[in-house]
DNA sequence: CTGAAAGCGCTAACAA
DNA sequence: TTGTTAGCGCTTTCAG
């Protein structure tokens, strides 16, 4: 049998209500008192049941978190910030892993729902689904019911504190780095298109296009999931498909570990033969070989920023935070030189030609 | 105010206790009954109060993991595999992130006691403290005595069910690869010398020079947290005492990661200069340039097996899971050849000399 | 300063 | 098949 506050309150000749006000230190209590639960709660290695606190007090103390998953560098950073505020302010995180499957994520709020926590963070993307979409909204009008409430990272169409990154603006941007280099035949590797972030993305791209008043070539995007090996895949079919592109802007860091990979495979260097782009800017990218050239997500300041939303009450101001996102230019983009003495456009199978060094 | 089970009964015109029978099913309720409830409870988006439940029920299906940090890839992996039970078996996760602070750890198990979780499961690596160990055991008692129990990946000196991956035989495989391999000098970038897991891989490196013939030379081991950045310290640290070595095991992958940068910076070219392996065989380890040559450590099948354990009740046997280490031979250690016409002891000069490409 | 008693939301006998 | 009742372990009035 585990033991209560009935035992301890026994072994130190006290009441109930007296070991609690001495836990709980919330109420005068005399000096002798104390003393003597405090021996007895050490005596019995009483630990205070926090489901009956939750039962009694409005809030649990814990935060849901419902990611795509841990092993995914990407959540793992966020996660880390959430743990940071959780840690500072004493809280416990839940973790789920939805392996991005919008069913599952249903069930997980609802799941989180009944263990009363005091918000939910929903992390891995929004889907464009309607009946997720409805699904979500119930969810978050009931978080909201019970005195709890929804937390987002990322563009969702749904009433709730948000932190969101500048997913277009930086897309833009690392585009017009490899745009000013004089790249024109740009390749991007997208995500999965019913993700918003795939398309906030995609759509910083086509805009860095034309402004520069290039025509976006629908044969210059493919597309895979965010994993490297989906990456890997759909630039291995991006070069058999010999499509000229001098350089490549993957949806993110973990995909341009992979297109490194497809391209190295083929033949190809980065960045003398094709210059190579990701997203995030993981911890790991600048140890690549070349460093990678990316847009920086400030992912832990996202974590730390969510759970800094979630423990505040709903409402009120500033429950939308708009994150940066600007390139940080390492080793695996250069200029664009014209191969051979050629006119410039079949530059793959030139570049692929010399390859061998 | 939230809905409790008492305006679900209200609204459906039945008691709470059919309520009760209909959402867990374990009785048999009229079919227009139930109809009715459970149209009652999606009107009311009735969700029933886990805490409210744990209280009378002896389980709270929640585990609570301690971990470093799941931004180190190495326990992001075990956490997946933690996960992937944790939803086959309809159970949830909550995380603790320790930063490998012992007092902190213990503090961790006492609130997961408190909200009594079925196991605690232990990952951040044992730490030589007899304070700390006692306190340990104080914590494990306390687990089982309120029927939960206490699960440790990992070497530690208390009863408990436990996932052992070979740290030692692991460690001395991939030495005696090194070995294999020519190379004579070779350097030890140790952790933390208060981990089990750092005294366990150091023995293992030692046992395989030993068995060589070679007398471990304490100048060709440096220690530093198991971090890259910390790695990348002690290797550079090394790397100007000019003593002479040609290969470097790295403690964990991380800090392959760092040496790596730690040798390139310095012209060392890896394998050509020196030969480099780690331990762990992280996701990105293969995606290394060069890929990394390493100890393959099956983290996420550690988490399943943890998470398998802490589902079973205590007591009973098999349950402590060795799990094997085997080395991955990729493109990171090469033959040792004789630098120059010269006597080969002084390695380390000649290499970088030439090391320019 | 301390004790008695009510009640948080739910489930599990026990009746009906 | 369903309702009534008694707690699960704790906190919190309300008395004293």
């Amino acid at each position: 049998m585990t033991t209560t506050i009935g035992d301890v309150a026994k072994r130190a000749g006290v009441s109930a209500a007296t070991v609690s006000r001495v836990l709980n230190g919330n109420y005068p209590v005399a000096e002798g008192t104390r003393g003597r639960v405090m021996d007895a709660v050490h005596d019995l290695g009483y630990v205070a049941n926090a489901h009956a606190r939750a039962l009694i007090k409005s809030t649990s103390g814990t935060v849901g978190v419902i990611l795509h998953d841990v092993a995914d560098p990407y959540f793992a950073e966020i996660v880390r910030g959430i743990q940071q505020v959780a840690d500072e302010t004493g809280r416990l995180v839940v973790l789920c892993s939805s392996l991005r499957d919008p069913a599952r994520e249903i069930t997980y709020i609802e799941l989180l729902r009944g263990q009363r926590v005091d918000a939910v963070i929903l992390t891995s993307g929004f889907v464009e689904d309607d009946e997720f979409l409805m699904a979500l909204h119930e969810q978050a009008r009931g978080l909201l019911a019970q005195g709890s409430q929804l937390v987002v990272c990322g563009q969702y169409p749904v009433r709730a504190a948000a932190v969101v990154p500048d997913n277009a603006g930086g897309a833009f941007r690392i585009t017009s780095h490899l745009l000013a280099l004089g790249h024109r035949r740009i390749a991007h590797l997208a995500g999965p298109s019913r993700f918003s972030t795939t398309q906030e993305r995609r759509r910083g791209y086509e805009a860095a296009l034309s402004a520069y008043g290039i025509q976006p070539d629908p044969a210059l995007v493919v597309s895979s999931d965010f994993s490297r090996d989906g990456a890997y895949g759909s630039c291995s079919r991006l070069i058999d498909s010999k499509v000229a592109f001098t350089a490549v802007f993957a949806a993110n860091d973990m995909m341009a570990v992979g297109a490194l990979a497809a391209l190295r495979e083929r033949g190809l260097e980065v960045p003398r033969d094709v210059s190579l782009v990701g997203f995030d800017d993981l911890p790991i990218s600048r140890d690549l070989t070349p460093p990678l050239t990316t847009v920086v997500v400030p992912m832990c300041e996202m974590g730390r920023r969510a759970m800094e939303l979630a423990i505040t009450p709903p409402g009120g101001q500033g429950r939308i935070v708009h994150l940066t996102a600007d390139v940080v230019v390492r080793g695996s983009t250069a200029v664009f030189v014209q191969p051979g003495g050629a006119d410039g456009a079949g530059t793959l199978q030139t570049a692929s030609g010399s390859g061998a060094g």
